[in-house]
DNA sequence: CGTTTTTGACCGGCGC
DNA sequence: GCGCCGGTCAAAAACG
């Protein structure tokens, strides 16, 4: 693969470019050697592997799970404690909180009372001395709507007008409530409107697809009717993706296509060495069959050879000598690359045994400032949420990849079409290359953003509001986004023109459909979840939408509090 | 002592 | 066939 400087990136290539520009703190812990937790298998200790452990040393910065909320309710919590006598002095923690613009006491609400009382205050702010500590009605002031309201409140005259008055409050707030319910509605049925649209394409292309392969195979002779009997075209397609898929080891497609690490138990030495990354399968003699010749196993075999041939490339700055991506990772290797003078170091996924993902750690030549990692393989074992993100997305670009030059060798007009699709509103993210010998989605994240194009946010950090991270490492964890909303924009896309180019096109936007399996809908729906978590999110995916659509950026830049929310991918 | 990293050797593919 | 190169192995060293 690539001679020089390995992981070369041709420069004529369609480009996508995202915004991701972010000198990197580095992780203390990165810059330790021994990030590897643990080892292979033979002491594999299941339970002790799991999400915890991997996540605290994948994720690197902060601890396992989720400490986020902890903090800040810990935080929170201090305010709190600062009045030693949390019971008894219920009121005098109103003031403070009122006087920190947190709304009606009443009402746990959310940021609408913040919100709604934030104006508010101020003005009754000259009674709150005296109604402090008697009644309640400065915080029915704080809640009421109209500067009228406020007035008679501040006489302090009725209580049956500050009752009407909570009650009309409880009324704003509940319809404040209802509209934010029905606002998430929305979301949710553009979410499912979305979701259902990708699974009619799919079902659509999944269709287009047996088509095509049927057609290959009647050229292809008798190895059709092995097809068609042996797996079943319905069933063919999509596990062709299962395979492509992240994690969830069903482990009769992780072993069918990670045969080769089934073979043994021991990860750390990987055995009989499939020599590449997916040259294995079962007989030596598969190495040398994969890609070219059309053996009688036929088609599907190929493109799973292939399939785990694709790499996907991610560039980054970063002075850690790795960027987190959730997985643990053991080095079995390095060595200098021609044209580089940095070297370039081989690792192997070992958060389960044999998993055949591996990736490649190199710093870029012309800047020793970006870190090119390239992946390379399906994980077969389940993946924590921040491996997930990066998984998922690696995955699914190199679904996207494969999905565009598989069937046909017009692999550049594919790319072109995916990397053109991929982030419409962005011009150089993703480096599609179909060059021999393998595949190759590269995705730039060290790129300056296209202010034009970005929501504008007060800080420089990034480009999407939703994560702010301080780390190329996270970085990675803004793939899934890009990706999620590639998807989309590729859906939807697709959608738009499906109507008009389906007679003309059909085939060939069979193979731009991105395929995507279920495991990957739901991760791609755990990273929904994850976001709509987010504060920033409604803005994000406003902003999303927005450039979708085309039009201007209005987002109002967001703060950049939310790291740790982010974390959580 | 168990695990990870280091590093020289080895292997296969590829171009000449 | 030879040499180059990328990728991997595995013994030894390092580490905690």
């Amino acid at each position: 693969m690539a001679k020089g400087s390995g992981l070369s990136f041709d420069p004529d290539h369609t480009i996508i470019k995202l915004f991701l520009h972010k000198p990197t703190p580095i992780h203390h812990s990165f810059l330790q050697p021994k990030t590897h937790i643990y080892n292979h298998h033979h002491k594999l200790k299941p339970e002790l592997k799991t999400f915890d452990s991997s996540m605290e040393s994948s994720t690197r910065s902060p601890p396992p799970t989720i400490q986020f909320p902890v903090s800040l309710n810990c935080t929170s919590h201090d305010n709190q404690a600062d009045n030693p006598n949390e019971k008894r002095k219920i009121i005098d923690e109103m003031d403070f909180f009122t006087d920190k613009k947190e709304g009606g006491r009443g009402q746990p609400g959310g940021g609408d009372d913040v919100e709604e009382s934030h104006g508010r205050v101020n003005l009754s702010e000259p009674n709150s001395v005296l109604n402090f500590k008697v009644n309640t009605g400065l915080h029915l002031l704080t809640a009421a709507n109209t500067g009228s309201d406020e007035s008679i409140v501040e006489d302090g005259i009725s209580s049956n007008s500050e009752d009407k008055r909570a009650k009309s409050e409880m009324e704003v707030l509940q319809a404040k409530l209802e509209r934010m319910d029905s606002e998430n509605r929305r979301l949710r049925e553009m979410l499912n409107q979305v979701t259902n649209n990708y699974n009619g394409l799919q079902m659509h292309m999944v269709t287009l697809m047996q088509q095509q392969q049927q057609q290959t195979d009647d050229h292809n002779g008798g190895a059709a009717e092995d097809h068609k009997n042996g797996h079943g075209n319905g069933l063919m397609v999509p596990r062709q993706f299962m395979d492509l898929g992240l994690a969830v080891g069903p482990e009769n497609d992780g072993a069918s296509l990670l045969a080769s690490e089934g073979r043994s138990g021991r990860v750390n030495s990987p055995p009989a060495p499939d020599k590449d990354f997916g040259g294995d399968d079962q007989s030596p003699e598969s190495n040398k069959v994969p890609r070219n010749s059309r053996t009688p196993r036929s088609d599907e075999q190929a493109v799973e050879a292939t399939m785990r041939k694709a790499r996907v490339s991610v560039r980054a700055r970063s002075e850690a000598p790795m960027i987190t991506d959730g997985c643990q990772w053991r080095k079995y290797g390095q060595k200098m690359a021609k044209g580089n003078p940095c070297p370039r170091a081989y690792y192997r996924c070992t958060m389960a045994a044999g998993c055949p993902v591996r990736k490649q750690v190199q710093r870029c030549a012309e800047d020793k400032s970006i870190l090119i990692t390239t992946y390379e393989g399906n994980h077969n074992h389940p993946l924590p949420p921040a491996a997930m993100a990066m998984a998922s997305t690696t995955s699914s670009a190199a679904r996207m990849l494969l999905s565009g030059s598989m069937p046909s060798a017009d692999g550049l007009m594919n790319s072109n079409f995916l990397a053109r699709t991929l982030l419409p509103c962005s011009s150089s993210m993703a480096t599609i290359s179909a060059s021999a010998p393998f595949p190759t989605v590269t995705l730039d994240l060290t790129q300056s953003p296209n202010p034009s194009q970005l929501p504008k946010t007060p800080s420089n950090n990034f480009t999407f509001p939703f994560l702010n991270a301080p780390a190329a490492g996270n970085a990675a964890a803004l793939l899934p986004q890009i990706f999620g909303q590639a998807l989309y924009n590729q859906s939807k896309f697709s959608g738009l023109q499906m109507s008009q180019d389906m007679d003309q096109g059909n085939q060939q936007l069979s193979t731009q459909f991105p395929p995507m399996n279920q495991g990957q809908h739901s991760q791609l729906s755990d990273s929904v979840n994850a976001l709509a978590t987010d504060p920033n999110f409604t803005a994000a995916l406003a902003a999303a939408i927005t450039s979708i659509i085309g039009g201007p950026c209005t987002n109002n830049g967001n703060n950049s509090s939310n790291n740790n929310g982010n974390n959580k991918l």
